[in-house]
DNA sequence: TCACCTTATTCGACATTCCGAATATATTAT
DNA sequence: ATAATATATTCGGAATGTCGAATAAGGTGA
């Protein structure tokens, strides 16, 4: 029962690289062999392996061997929302708020009540 | 003009340590002076500024002095959509289909048209 | 100015990730 | 059994990430 944030942290290091959200992209509509993903990525047949084992076994995908090949599908599709929103973030230009007429909400400093924020 | 992929991999990275992710929650409602993280997370003054520096530059939170402090504020609340559906993913567990009286709609293996493919 | 508080940065050790090359394994066909 | 195809794994080196210790830098107030 390892913490909440542990879990959620290997999700994104599995999402962490441009090679493994590009495979996670082709496989979003239908499975695909593994040659498949070489050829379409234009990688070194190893790289792709090494890439879809960490995916693997962060649980994003699963294999199905079918004859000589391995077919990998995405486990949840789930996971398209949550790269949709980070390249939402990722595309979002930083100056985006130095733009709008209205200040975005800005927010109070928290206090706390440590004894290192008590003083002052 | 970097690549779509290579952006979003950069947020994924970004998110992924749970120090980073703890920090983040911390913010969620009010900004902060680091030195209410360091006592909230409980950790040396030196590695919270440093997991502050690195969402910093992947643009998730911003920082603005304050008197002898500096206040970190996150730059986009949607950062914590992004993590609630990680977290959603991380806690589901992979037996979910296995267990379910219809199979998830499998998906038919992509053949595609590149020489590799294309025999068989 | 000096002392103090808060935060950032640098440094060095160590761990991890990434990649290509080579090799191993699994399956099918002859 | 042998060959051929598809995939996985291992290995070594370069690059990157993580951490604590020490130090630097910015700001306040005596």
């Amino acid at each position: 029962m390892t913490d909440s944030y542990e879990q959620s942290a290997r999700i994104a290091q599995a999402l962490a690289h441009p090679i493994r959200l590009r495979i996670l992209e082709v496989l979003r509509n239908q499975g695909a062999y593994v040659m498949h993903l070489v050829v379409a990525l234009d990688r070194p047949q190893a790289n792709i392996s090494q890439h879809l084992a960490i995916l693997r076994e962060a649980g994003l995908v699963q294999d199905e061997r079918d004859g000589m090949g391995v077919v990998y599908r995405v486990t949840d599709a789930g996971i398209f929302d949550v790269i949709a929103r980070m390249q939402t973030l990722a595309v979002t230009p930083r100056a985006m708020f130095s733009l709008t007429s209205a200040a975005p909400h800005r927010q109070r400093a928290r206090r706390c009540h440590c004894p290192r924020c008590r003083g002052e």
